[in-house]
DNA sequence: GCATTAATTGGTC
DNA sequence: GACCAATTAATGC
């Protein structure tokens, strides 16, 4: 989004006033709690974005990827973060402060447009989200999360492009690390889903989404 | 190579 | 389906 508008000649001057920044693997760049300090965007690599929850669990909302933006929500009138985000590959990232995102924005009416399309369809997700996830078998989410982190990093050679932990797909299908691991080993039995270490890949896409029961589409996008 | 973490399996409630 | 314990595999240094 804004790597559509970074060759405009208005932003120029606000590019210079990035800070850029390398984030190594599992290294953790926004806290929740923590006061706002602008916007991330994805240069390079690969970042979860996570709510902590009461006990030592946690729930990733989304995943973000290079030419994404995180921290988004913290920006305007909340005064701290209300999420955490953290590397899940070595990244390159730049941060924005407020002061220079708001005063880009003003001078680039484009990109405060294109801002405002992807606000309004965080939104759309987020509620779409809210609806299915009561009434799904643990076996379902953790096949939708998997499907939905496959479209999202892309396969190559039947695996996909990330190596997530148990405990990060689980988080993020709403399960227990134990429950993700039986449904993965039950579906590399089933010959649905390729397994080699941490490393997992979906033989035959078709196939695999024909697990999922009637009204099933997937998470975010 | 060793030490720390993560994955896996099996069992109990 | 949640929780725990024991074993084994993977990873970091």
């Amino acid at each position: 989004m804004i790597k559509k508008h970074i060759h405009t000649e208005a932003i120029q001057p606000y590019l210079k006033q990035k800070n850029t920044f390398p984030c190594n693997k599992k290294q953790q760049f926004i806290l929740e709690g923590a006061p706002v300090s602008g916007l991330y965007f994805i240069y390079e690599g690969c970042v979860k974005v996570f709510k902590q929850t009461a006990n030592k669990n946690s729930q990733i909302i989304r995943f973000s990827k290079n030419g994404e933006i995180v921290g988004h929500r913290g920006f305007g009138t909340n005064y701290v973060y209300d999420i955490s985000a953290s590397a899940l590959t070595d990244s390159i990232l730049c941060n924005f402060s407020t002061d220079v995102l708001i005063e880009m924005l003003h001078k680039t009416p484009p990109l405060m447009f294109d801002f405002m399309l992807f606000y309004a369809d965080q939104l759309q997700k987020s509620e779409a989200n809210a609806k299915r996830f009561a009434q799904m078998t643990v076996r379902e989410k953790v096949i939708n999360g998997l499907l939905f982190i496959m479209q999202k990093f892309g396969q190559t050679d039947s695996f996909i492009n990330i190596t997530l932990s148990r405990k990060d797909i689980a988080d993020f299908a709403g399960t227990s690390t134990d429950q993700v691991i039986r449904v993965i080993s039950a579906l590399k039995k089933e010959g649905l889903l390729n397994a080699k270490g941490k490393r997992l890949g979906i033989p035959d896409v078709e196939k695999f989404e024909a697990q999922l029961k009637e009204t099933q589409y997937f998470l975010e996008g």
